[in-house]
DNA sequence: TCGTGTTTCGGACTGTGGTCCGTTTACCCG
DNA sequence: CGGGTAAACGGACCACAGTCCGAAACACGA
């Protein structure tokens, strides 16, 4: 009954192509409104602060109604998701299909590493967003698509390093450690430095790994 | 600047006891009213449901204004915490003082798996107002102080266990896979049972507790 | 180009968390 | 017991997320 989309249409922000299939096609000024949108969210974010941006300024700033902001993505959570799925759609891909370790070619554990890695990164770069997000919205970031794929991406190459794991089990506390509210503690609260992070995790995967 | 009891006041709904120091006594009216938003929230959570009580309803229930209700709390998420503080109280001192395993007497690394599986049960039992306290308010379980003592219960029992690991980052570790997001996910929206869980976890101590 | 059915728009409206401040109350001391 | 003072009270008030529905814009066939 609820938002107009479906999920896959509002993960991604790539409306320039016209829809294929049965679909009927979007239309003209509902692309405009959505770029519109988009673009001025991302811009108040890293202007004032992710914390300090109402519905209303964003509605505004885009030159639409606060009715049509709500109708395209729902609530305040998904359009900070929807924000950040450009640069999430990137490391997505870089996963998926990027130069080893992090793509495809190199040994589970390896790229299991340079997934936690490569996500800790993006962890320092989004975290305001990605923490707003989790945060607004009762379990909108563990129940939202791209952390599907990571779970999936994480318990496929602990299922492959070593079958004997619960490997859903396994997948879910290879995820925690790299959760954005834990970050942001150990981070911000204990000023915990990046490199100690990714060593930890580094080390946290091989114990993982080893049988015992 | 903010609300005007410390936090260790706002953990301990025990306020019987005239305070000892320098600390100016609470006034009677105060104390009285604590007691009645708190025993209020308690009976409303239970009827209705967490997410369906709103602070008004509280407050008319308890038979206080809205302003003495935010005065002694603070926000909804430390209301809810208040809530848990009983409950949460038994689980810690069962920790501290308790028969073992999970109390003193018993090797570090069977502590921290009772701890784990305890903790599971208690999740299990208050995990609706947990959430709700978590996602109403950016941070608010993570730094709290049952949180905290949780957290330095688990670094010592690994530390001791296993002088060669970071204990700082491994305490993190072993307290992300009992956060009450994730429980909810794993237990309802994927079906896992709680034994599952425990044994679960119980193989993840093991593993982290490995000298590889 | 025009008419028509459907989708989208936009802003007034609602409920809620949180704040403020004039008023009331408890406590202390003479 | 009574007055002074510091603290607590409470409800009007605000900002903001999210809803609703009449009005407007669009796509498409004629």
């Amino acid at each position: 009954m609820y938002p107009d989309y479906s999920p896959r249409k509002m993960m991604s922000n790539t409306m320039d192509l016209p829809v294929i299939g049965s679909e009927p096609r979007e239309r003209a000024d509902a692309a405009r409104n959505r770029r519109r949108i988009l673009t001025a969210a991302q811009r108040l974010f890293a202007e004032r602060g992710v914390e300090c941006v109402s519905m209303d300024a964003i509605a505004a700033e885009a030159g639409v109604g606060k009715g049509t902001l709500f109708r395209r993505f729902g609530d305040r959570a998904s359009l900070a998701l929807a924000v950040l799925d450009e640069s999430d759609r990137a490391l997505q891909d870089a996963m998926i299909s990027g130069p080893p370790p992090l793509g495809p070619g190199a040994p589970p554990r390896e790229r299991l590493i340079a997934f936690g890695h490569a996500w800790l990164d993006w962890l320092e770069a989004n975290h305001a967003i990605l923490l707003n997000a989790e945060t607004t919205s009762a379990g909108a970031w563990i129940r939202s698509e791209p952390r599907a794929v990571r779970w999936l991406h994480a318990r496929t190459l602990l299922a492959d390093a070593n079958p004997e794991l619960d490997a859903d089990y396994a997948a879910d506390v290879a995820l925690a450690p790299l959760d954005a509210q834990l970050f942001c503690h150990q981070r911000f609260a204990r000023g915990m430095q990046l490199e100690r992070l990714k060593d930890a995790y580094e080390e946290l995967v091989c114990r993982l790994l080893a049988s015992p």
